[in-house]
DNA sequence: TTACTTTGAGTTTTT
DNA sequence: CTCAAAGTAA
């Protein structure tokens, strides 16, 4: 029994009567251990696994609490639990009601705002301010549906000075924005949410207890689908201190006015850290007293014996830090996947890999990002996205702009033809399509008058004869198109191909397989790699081309290694968008950012480029209460430490000639003795 | 409308 | 340095 395990304190919260409960769980307390508890002890008093929701900030996370509640009790009852992260858990739901959705990546629909975006005029408004950028206001709109329940019109003005001249047209892109995104059924990740609030606030779900981990870094839009649930039970874990998405929305408020807003809470306080040495606590306790107290912290250190002071190390160069930290963990005794390398920025990360790959040591980061957004994975997913969902006519567009001749409004057309031709489906267009004179009658009217209804002149069918394909593939109502030459018919020919042994094929492992060594995914990886390997003079270096091949087929293994989890297309394609940043490459040394640290603990961690500017991040930490959040951001690059802890920075960059000043945190941990520098420093927040 | 060239802007963090 | 936008030729 899981229970057995807690201390007095953790029991205590476990065993937390149905109502409001919120759980102070500070850096190390066992709050893993105690959610699991929790959930052990409401299986124990007949609550149904299906009755229970545990919503965490990664997918990992939430897999990892399943297993081990699959260790207490069986496989079988973890698995019936409702877990995951908000995103993913409202994906399922709205699955599960059958409610008509497309999840797309974060960056396809951006694409399609700012489309819709572009069509508008702003110059005629005589304001003194520029408009917001397409790509900079979709993003101030995704933080505002996060962040607040008000109107986008009171909103954006007081965010963005001088902006009230241009709300109209921001408020009617935002409204096609919408429309286009229901036309298609596409869903975004805050659509899940907003999507799930309101079938919430329809009926009732079945859960009788909630359970939120990572508490503090919830967000507005999270809270009030929180509300609309309304669940009998809640049990919030979460610690003040550690709240560091404010730039997602979250709202430290939330936390802080539980009491406020459930009279009946009940707070429970976990003090005793099982994770850190003395030292390594006492550091990270002297930074975060700096911050305002909402909860007073108590932190009880329960390790003894052998304690380590935490080691500041300073560098002239940077570059000299990243290869001399290699060096300390090339001859640390340390197991490497017990060792961990924090940064504030991805920047750090290029640098101290380097360093570690010349000196053989293999080591891990998060690839998640980059590897979604290299383009032969979103081929490869697009192909795999138009057989799950025919209707995805941005994928659509997407892999046959890679053809020759075809630019995206041919592309689009194409789609539209196909669309017609089979009778509102795609595929069905391609493979069963109507008799029709011409699919493409819009063009007909107003572009190269009608002359490609003669058989020998452009657009008609005949004048790819000569290639040599079959004849009912040549005969294809589609091949009318005008812009179309020879290459635009031969992909098409092959995508035809590729679409009809996709058809064939269930397993998602089996269709990337097929995808990956397809005539079309061939054609497009080539074009890549000769476009990676073409020189400034035009010319294509032969060695380059095979060495971008060679990454390709790299990711490619990847993919089909990927898919190998899961049993159907749809649910493969969604949990690459849903759960893709979350995947990370490689095996040993970590190196991570703070924020993908969060919840994971190593037994030695070196916090690197802490100077100012880049930690604290300058830019952001002189508006107002940023810093408080650098400071936390501190305080858990510090806190995943078990036994080693270093912090570095250097004082030089002389690849880009920049001197730094060390980190203000360095003074606030007493590494460094508060000189002019720090009060220096201290004005600029 | 596409394909290619040049210019220019930007580099925080994530589901 | 990388990548997107803008410009330009066909």
């Amino acid at each position: 029994m899981p229970l057995s395990r807690l201390n007095p304190e953790q029991l205590q919260a476990a065993k937390a009567p149905f109502g409001h409960n919120l759980i102070i769980a500070s850096a190390g307390t066992g709050k893993t251990s105690t959610i699991v508890g929790r959930i052990g002890y409401l299986l124990s008093q007949g609550v149904n696994p299906e009755e229970i929701l545990l919503l965490t900030f990664t997918n990992k996370a939430a897999a990892e609490m399943v297993e081990r509640v699959a260790g207490y009790f069986s496989r079988d009852v973890a698995k019936r639990i409702e877990a995951g992260t908000f995103h993913a858990v409202s994906y399922r739901w709205l699955k599960k009601l059958k409610r008509p959705i497309i999840l797309k990546q974060p960056g396809e629909l951006k694409t399609l705002f700012r489309s819709i975006y572009e069509k508008r005029q702003f110059h005629h408004i005589g304001a003194e301010a520029q408009p917001l950028s397409a790509n900079f206001l979709h993003d101030v709109y995704s933080l505002y549906q996060n962040a607040t329940l008000e109107d986008f019109s009171e909103w954006l003005p007081k965010r963005h000075e001088g902006q009230e001249p241009f709300i109209d047209i921001y408020l009617d892109i935002v409204r096609e924005f919408e429309e286009t995104k229901k036309e298609f059924g596409f869903v975004n990740f805050n659509d899940l949410l907003i999507l799930m609030r309101d079938e919430a606030k329809r009926t009732k779900l079945p859960f009788k207890e909630v359970l939120i981990d990572e508490y503090q870094d919830t967000n507005e839009l999270q809270g009030s689908l929180i509300d609309a649930m309304d669940p009998p039970s809640l049990f919030c874990v979460g610690d003040y201190d550690q709240s560091i998405y404010a730039f997602n929305g979250a709202n430290i408020h939330i936390i802080g006015s539980f009491t406020k807003k459930f009279l009946d809470a009940r707070v429970f306080t976990l003090t005793k850290n099982y994770r850190s040495t003395a030292p390594i606590l006492s550091l990270a306790n002297r930074v975060i007293e700096y911050n305002e107290r909402i909860y007073p912290k108590q932190l009880e250190v329960v390790r003894q014996g052998s304690r380590q002071m935490p080691k500041l190390l300073i560098f002239d160069n940077l570059l000299q830090q990243y290869e001399t930290i290699a060096q300390m963990i090339r001859r640390s005794t340390t197991p490497h996947p017990q060792i961990a390398v924090i940064f504030r920025n991805n920047a750090s990360a290029d640098g101290i890999e380097a360093m570690l790959r010349e000196q053989n040591i293999p080591c891990k980061r998060k690839g998640g990002r980059s590897f979604f957004d290299a383009k032969e994975v979103k081929a490869a997913l697009d192909i795999a996205t138009l057989m799950a969902n025919p209707k995805d006519m941005m994928a659509f567009i997407h892999i046959f702009e890679y053809a020759k001749g075809i630019g995206s409004a041919t592309a689009k057309e194409l789609f539209e033809g196909l669309v017609a031709l089979g009778e509102g489906s795609m595929l069905q267009g391609i493979f069963r399509p109507k008799a029709m004179t011409n699919p493409f009658k819009a063009r007909t009217t107003n572009y190269q008058l009608g002359l490609f209804d003669h058989p020998t002149q452009i657009g008609s069918v005949s004048r790819f004869a000569h290639l040599g394909f079959d004849e009912q593939f040549i005969a294809h109502p589609i091949l009318k198109h005008p812009a179309l030459n020879s290459d635009g018919v031969r992909f098409i020919h092959d995508f035809f191909k590729l679409a009809a042994s996709l058809k064939q094929k269930k397993q998602p492992q089996a269709i990337v397989r097929s995808i990956l060594s397809s005539t079309t995914y061939g054609y497009i990886i080539e074009q890549l790699a000769i476009k990676r390997a073409t020189l400034k003079n035009g010319e294509v270096d032969e060695l380059k081309k095979e060495e971008a091949m060679e990454r390709i087929k790299r990711k490619g293994v990847l993919l089909i290694q990927l898919a190998s989890a899961y049993n159907t297309l749809e649910k493969f394609i969604n949990a690459m968008v849903l759960g893709g940043g979350e995947l990370s490459e490689g095996e040993g040394v970590n190196l991570l950012t703070v924020h993908a640290s969060k919840g994971l603990e190593f037994d030695e961690v070196y916090v690197i480029d802490l100077m100012d500017g880049r930690f604290p991040n300058r830019k952001l930490a002189s508006q107002a209460g940023l810093i408080e959040e650098e400071r936390r951001l501190f305080y858990v690059a510090v806190t995943r430490a078990k036994n080693l802890l270093y912090l570095s920075y250097a004082k030089y960059d002389s690849f880009k000639d920049i001197t730094f000043f060390p980190s203000q945190f360095l003074y606030e941990a007493a590494l460094l003795k508060k000189d002019q520098t720090y009060e220096k420093l201290k004005t600029l927040c």
